[in-house]
DNA sequence: CCTACCGATCGGTAGG
DNA sequence: CCTACCGATCGGTAGG
């Protein structure tokens, strides 16, 4: 039964692309290649199969970051985490995409799952850089939440919008570097608002 | 015959805050007190009443930025620049939420509209960020434009996004202040990331 | 600015 | 996983 998988794929590109009220039930269906009632014998409900996309992609959060975050905190290499948040978004853009538009559309669901699933991070983080700063590493001036707040937006909405704001920048060189051109620009900007000094990275 | 201009404020409050697909010719004629044909009396589709819904947003731009944007720019305050930026956004959050939901719902129109109403600024905030850049005020590594993308897109989405993102902050003190806080780390972000040195600007 | 009404599409169900 | 079908709502029009 990996048809509900094509269904969760397609959902998933589609309410991404035109958002969920944007998309119907039919046109998943036509992109997995089933009639509409099919569809509605693997997920009750339109509302149910948005409930899944956003528990497949909150799954591959929870698989993929508490490693990386913790590893690089611990090392205290935060922009070693602000990367690897990073790359998990541009990794995949229609996740970032799903998640900017969720926000938006259902702002108290996503306060739930921002609190259980984000906030410890964040909290966890920001007691590491109130730490570093008391040691100097980190410049005094930062405020540790909001900024793992702005950093976690940028990452979130540049990558979800990237594709439509190159048009504003001039010299676009090769296909698809415009994105690397984003991801080295908004870690400089990340590293570069953090520490006290430079530490030399390229 | 100003229901027109009710009917503009009450389409842009439901759109910014449902998206288009997610509001109906219907709602919007209940929130201003008059029936659905009514309405599209005065805006023959509802194609043509988010046309001009945007354009509002866009006069609007073109009426307070220009002069904002030019005067910052030519006596390189660069961080007075986007603190005007900032403040575009933040003094109205729908503002806000309907450009980054047009941007996701119809990515063509509004590379258009970035062409013709941002891109012109950017090239002449990167060619003065060049210069500064040569002369040492501003750090070597800023890929300017790039910078500017990022700066944009933390305004526009941070403000977007902020009352829902709040539930990460920890100490929430007073009603609303939580936008003063995202404010104050955007600025501290954005100016941090650019200058070679801090100017002791409080 | 209204009443009355239209065809098309929506999410979803019955029943096999 | 399908055919057949449903009531509700959609954007929009006729006509006054």
């Amino acid at each position: 039964m990996d048809v509900r998988k094509q269904i969760l794929t397609q959902a998933t590109r589609l309410f991404a692309g035109q958002g969920y009220d944007g998309t119907s039930v039919q046109q998943i269906a036509d992109a997995v290649g089933i009639r509409k009632p099919s569809l509605l014998y693997h997920f009750k409900s339109k509302d149910e199969l948005r409930e899944n996309v956003i528990a497949e992609m909150l799954g591959h959060w929870n698989a993929v970051l508490p490693g990386l975050l913790l590893k690089a905190s611990t090392e205290e290499r935060f922009d070693a985490t602000m990367e690897a948040l990073t790359e998990f978004f541009i990794e995949d853009p229609d996740r970032a995409r799903l998640f900017l538009r969720e926000t938006l559309d259902r702002p108290q669901s996503m306060k739930a799952m921002l609190a259980k699933f984000v906030q410890p991070w964040v909290n966890l983080l920001g007691e590491q850089l109130e730490r570093a700063k008391g040691r100097g590493l980190v410049r005094a001036d930062v405020d540790p939440e909001a900024y793992a707040v702005e950093v976690i937006t940028m990452a979130v909405a540049g990558t979800a919008v990237i594709d439509t704001l190159e048009v504003i920048l001039p010299g676009t060189p090769a296909r698809g570097s415009t994105r690397k051109r984003h991801a080295r620009e908004l870690i400089r900007v990340a590293r570069s608002s953090l520490y006290t000094d430079n530490e030399g990275e390229k």
